[in-house]
DNA sequence: CTCTGTCAAGAGCAGTGCTCTCGTTTCGGT
DNA sequence: ACCGAAACGAGAGCACTGCTCTTGACAGAG
C-alpha cells in the first residue's frame, strides 16, 4: 500500500508535521491560543517562518488541527472514564465523567478555552471538527442510556413545548433510542450546567464565591444526578 | 466645585476620552474584541495613534473601560428585568432575570464573550471590575430572597460538605441572610447553568442538537425554577 | 507676559500573518 | 539513466499591530 511504503519526503513530511504541531501545543498551553504566533513556531523549530505555510496554509488551520487534537483528547479521556466505571452504576458513571472533565480542563486551561470560550473571530468550525466536538456529549448520552431503565425523578419533567419537542426526538432517533425524550433535555441541561461551571472555575468567575471549587464541585454533579434520577 | 467649573482643556478631555470608549464599543461590537486595535480607533477618530495613549495608557486599560462598562450595562438591564417583575412572584422574577441576560448577551455578542468569554491571557480583572460584575449575581440573589418564605423544594438539597459549607455560609450572612445556604448553593448551580446555557448558544455548540435555543432556554429556565424551588 | 504642564503628531522599534520569488532537492515516468 | 514536474526551504517584502520617544505647539496659572 501506498500508505505503508512512503517516500523518504513523505515520512519527513508528516515527522515536521507532528513536529510542528507538538511545538504549536506547547506554545498554546504556555501562552493561550491569542499568543501562539507562527513565526516563534518557525524559530523554535530553526526554520523560516515561510516554511511552514508547506505544512499549514494558514494560522487557523493550524488551530483548527490543535483544536481537533483537544477535542479527541478530551474526549477520549471522557470515553475511558465512562467505561471504567462500574457497568450498573449509572450514578457513577456520571460522576466519573464530570470529574474526568473537569480535571482535563484544568490541566489543560488554554486548550480547553480554546474549545469552549471565545470563539475566534470569523471562524467557522469546518466540519472535521464536529464528530471529536460530539464525543463528550455522547458519553454523556451513554450514562444516560446506561442507567434509563431505573431512573426515578424527583420532579416530574415539564412537558416539551413546539420545536424542543421536536429537537429532543430528533435527538433519540438518532442517538439514545431508549432514553426519554424529557430524560434526554434534562441531561442537555446538565450538559450546559456542567461546561458552565467548568468554565466559570476556569476563567475566574468563581474567585470571591466558591473558590477553591472542588466541593461546589462535587456537590452539584451530586446534585444533577439527582436531577438526572440516577439510580 | 472643581467638578462644575471645568477648564476646556477638561472638558476636551473628557469629550475624547467618552469618544474613544465610543468608537471602541462601535469596531468591538462588529469585529470582536480579538481584532480591536487602537490604530484603527485613531484612524476612525482622525487622530495619532500615539494620541491615544494620553487618555489610556494601554490597550488592555482601553478593554478594561469596556468590560466595567458592559458588565454595568448588563447588570442594570438585569436589575430592571428583576424590579419589573411582579414583587410577589419569585417565578415570574427569575424568567425575567433569565430573558434579559439572554437578551442582553444576544443583541452584544462580543461585549458578552469579552465578559463571559476566554480571558485575555495574562490579563488579571482589576479590583474596579468585581463589582460591576457581581451585579447580575446579587439580581440572582434578590430573586431567591423575594421568594425565600415559600421555597417548595421537590427534592431535598444534599448536605454541604467541609469548605462548600463554610463558603455558603460566608455568602448567606454577607448578602442573603433569610436565605438557607442549601438554597443559596442552588442558586449558584442555577447561575452556573444560565450563562453556561447562553455561552454554548452565542459559541456554537447548541449547533446540530437544540438550535434555535429559544424554546430550550424557556424550558430549562423553568425546571431550574422548579430545581430552586421557586413558588 | 512668562513659564510650565498638556497635548497631538511623527518617526521608529519589534513583532505579527502572509505572499512571492528564487534556487535546490526529490520523485515518478519515460 | 535521464528529465521534467512537483515539492521544498530560505529570504525579502507588504501591510499591519501595540507601544515608545522626541519634537514642537498651545492653553492655563502665576
Amino acid at each position: 500500500m501506498a500508505t505503508v511504503i512512503r517516500t523518504a519526503r513523505e515520512r519527513a513530511r508528516d515527522e515536521l508535521t507532528l513536529e510542528i504541531k507538538k511545538e504549536a501545543r506547547r506554545q498554546l498551553a504556555e501562552e493561550g491560543a491569542q499568543r501562539l504566533s507562527l513565526r516563534a513556531v518557525a524559530r523554535e523549530l530553526g526554520m523560516a517562518s515561510s516554511a511552514l505555510y508547506r505544512y499549514f496554509p494558514s494560522r487557523d488551520e493550524l488551530l483548527t488541527a490543535l483544536i481537533i487534537d483537544a477535542y479527541n483528547a478530551l474526549g477520549e479521556r471522557a470515553e475511558q472514564a465512562v467505561a471504567a466505571g462500574p457497568p450498573d452504576d449509572a450514578r457513577a458513571r456520571w460522576h466519573a465523567l464530570c470529574d474526568s472533565v473537569r480535571a482535563w480542563a484544568r490541566q489543560h486551561p488554554h486548550e480547553y478555552a480554546l474549545l469552549y470560550g471565545t470563539p475566534v473571530p470569523g471562524y467557522a468550525a469546518p466540519a472535521e471538527t464536529v464528530a471529536p466536538a460530539a464525543r463528550v456529549a455522547l458519553a454523556l448520552i451513554s450514562v444516560l442510556r446506561s442507567g434509563a431503565g431505573q431512573v426515578q425523578l424527583t420532579a416530574p419533567v415539564r412537558p416539551l413545548r413546539g420545536a424542543l419537542a421536536e429537537q429532543a426526538a430528533a435527538l433519540v432517533s438518532a442517538v439514545a433510542p431508549e432514553v426519554s425524550a424529557g430524560l434526554l433535555t434534562r441531561g442537555l441541561v446538565a450538559w450546559t450546567q456542567l461546561f458552565g461551571m467548568i468554565s466559570f472555575e476556569l476563567f475566574g468567575h468563581l474567585v470571591g464565591s466558591v473558590d477553591p471549587a472542588d466541593e461546589f464541585f462535587a456537590h452539584t454533579v451530586e446534585e444533577m444526578a439527582d436531577f438526572l434520577g440516577l439510580p
